[in-house]
DNA sequence: CGAAGTCTTGAATTCTATCAATAGGGGTGG
DNA sequence: CCACCCCTATTGATAGAATTCAAGACTTCG
C-alpha cells in the first residue's frame, strides 16, 4: 500500500469531501498553495481525533501503516527496537508535527506517547486520494520527507562525531530551537532521562552526569529534573559546534 | 529554489523534449509507471555526462543545489563536515543510485568520488518541470526520499545502539546486500579505512582492530586491505542482530 | 627503487558503561 | 494531611571499550 500519488483507486466516500474542502481553502487563500500541515489542519474535523496516555503506543513497529497522523498536543517519541530489546529513539515530535507518512506497507518504527497526546488520524487511502488530486499536498509531502531526512542526517552527525557533553548541548539547543533563544530561557523536558539516553546513544547514568557537568560549567541550571534553564547559550553553541 | 511539483515556471527548452520521451516510454511500457531511476535513465542522453577522479568533490556542502545526478559507475560518499573539521560519512552511493535530490536551495552535504566516477547531471529546473507533468516521476521522488530516510534511520540505530564489532558487521552486510549472500563471497571495499571509520563513528585504528577481531572469530578473511571474504555470514548476522 | 600514503599493531589514556547504592518526587491510600 | 511506596534520577566505584599517541609494515605510484 505505497503512497502512490497518481493511482486512481477506490476510496472511501469521505475522500471527495476532503478534496472539496481543501480546494475551497486553497482558492480562498489566494492561490498560495497550503502546506501539508495546513491542508491536514483544514480538514482535521474529518479525521478521527484520538487520545493516548503517557507511554501508550500510538502504533508499533511492523504494524500495517494504514493511517497518517497530525499531532495536536503532547509529545511523541519515534523509536525502533532490536530483537534483543535495545531501543533507539529516532526523534521527538511535538504539536503540529506529522507522523506516519511512510512509503512501505508497514511502520518501520514505533510511535509512543511521551506525555498525554491528542492527535488526528486520517485513513491513508484518503490522504493518497487527496495527494493524487492536489499539487499542494504533493509538494507538502515532498517537503515533509525532505525535512525528516535532513533531521535524520543532522542527528547522524551528532551520534557519529560528538561526545556526551556535545550531544547533550545539541539536544538542548534543538529542543529550544523553535523559540528565539535568550539566556535564562526555561526549557521543559517532557521526556525522561531514559528517552534522552536512547536518543543520544548514551546510558541514563551518563545523561545524568553530563547534565551535572554542564551545570558545573555554568551552561545550564537544573531547577528540577523536568526543567532546564539555558544559562549560557553561547557556551552550549560552542560545545555542539556543527556547521 | 525548492522542488515545486506544481509551479509553472519558465524552463529551458530541453524540458519539453524530456517529457515527451518519458511519456512515450511510459505508454510503451504498458501503463506501468517508470521508477525515478528508470525515468532519468531513459533521458540520460539529455543530461551532461561527467567524470570525476578519486577523491574529487562532485559538489560541496553549502553550494547551490541546481543539479540532480544519477550515478553511472564508481562510488560516492555523501558527507558532512563540522567547522572544526570532523567528518561524518552519511552514506555510500553506487552505480544506479541517485544524488542531489534535496528540497532546499543549497546542498546540505558534500558528495565526493570514492573511486573514479561517471555520472549524468541534469539541470534541476528540468527535473522539476518533468516532475510537474509526470505522475510517475513524482511517485519516484517520494519513493527515493522515503528510502533515503529509511536508510538514515537504520544507520541511526547502528550508531546509537551498536559497538564496534556490531557496526562493522552491519556495514559489511549492507555492502553485500544487493548480492544474495553465500558464505565465501568476496566483497570489494572501494572506500578506505578512514571513510569506513567516519561512516561508523569510529577511528581508523578501531576499524583496523575490529576487522582483525572479526577475522580471529572466523567471520571473515582479509586477503588484502581492499577485499573481504564473508566466511561466516550467520555469525555476522548474529552480531548486528537488528530486526 | 624510493617516497608518500595507507594500513596495522602496541601501549597508555580517556571516556562511557556497568554495577550498586542512595536520594528525590509524585501519587495513593490511610 | 501525612506516610508510604514506587518510579525516576543522581552519585560513586569499578570495569570495559574506544581513542590517542607512536612506531612499524605494507601498497601504490612516480
Amino acid at each position: 500500500m505505497p503512497i502512490t500519488l497518481s493511482s486512481a483507486r477506490a476510496t472511501p466516500s469521505d475522500a471527495r469531501a476532503f478534496e472539496n474542502i481543501v480546494a475551497g481553502a486553497m482558492t480562498a487563500a489566494g492561490m498560495t498553495p497550503l502546506s501539508l500541515t495546513d491542508c491536514l489542519h483544514k480538514i482535521q474535523d474529518y479525521g478521527a481525533r484520538r487520545h493516548f496516555n503517557r507511554n501508550e503506543p500510538i502504533f508499533v513497529q511492523g504494524e500495517p501503516a494504514n493511517q497518517v497522523y497530525r499531532l495536536i498536543s503532547g509529545s511523541v517519541r519515534l523509536c525502533r527496537y532490536t530483537p534483543d530489546g535495545r531501543r533507539s529513539v529516532m526523534d521527538f515530535l511535538f504539536a503540529g508535527d506529522l507522523l506516519g507518512f511512510v512509503e512501505g506497507a508497514h511502520q518501520p518504527a514505533a510511535a509512543e506517547a511521551v506525555s498525554d497526546v491528542t492527535l488526528v488520524a486520517y485513513p491513508r487511502q484518503c490522504f493518497e486520494r487527496l495527494a493524487a488530486n492536489n499539487a499542494g499536498v504533493r509538494t507538502g509531502l515532498v517537503r515533509h520527507l525532505s525535512r525528516s531526512l535532513e533531521g535524520a542526517q543532522q542527528h547522524l552527525m551528532v551520534l557519529g562525531c560528538q561526545n556526551g557533553k556535545e550531544r547533550m548541548a545539541s539536544f538542548l539547543l534543538r529542543l529550544a530551537d523553535p523559540m528565539d533563544l535568550v539566556c535564562g530561557d526555561r526549557l521543559d523536558l517532557v521526556m525522561g532521562r531514559q528517552d534522552i539516553a536512547d536518543h543520544l546513544g548514551l546510558t541514563i547514568e551518563t545523561v545524568s552526569r553530563v547534565l551535572a557537568t554542564l551545570r558545573e560549567l555554568g551552561a545550564i541550571l537544573i531547577p528540577n529534573s523536568h526543567q532546564i534553564v539555558l544559562r549560557d547559550i553561547a557556551a552550549l553553541r560552542a560545545l555542539c559546534a556543527q556547521s
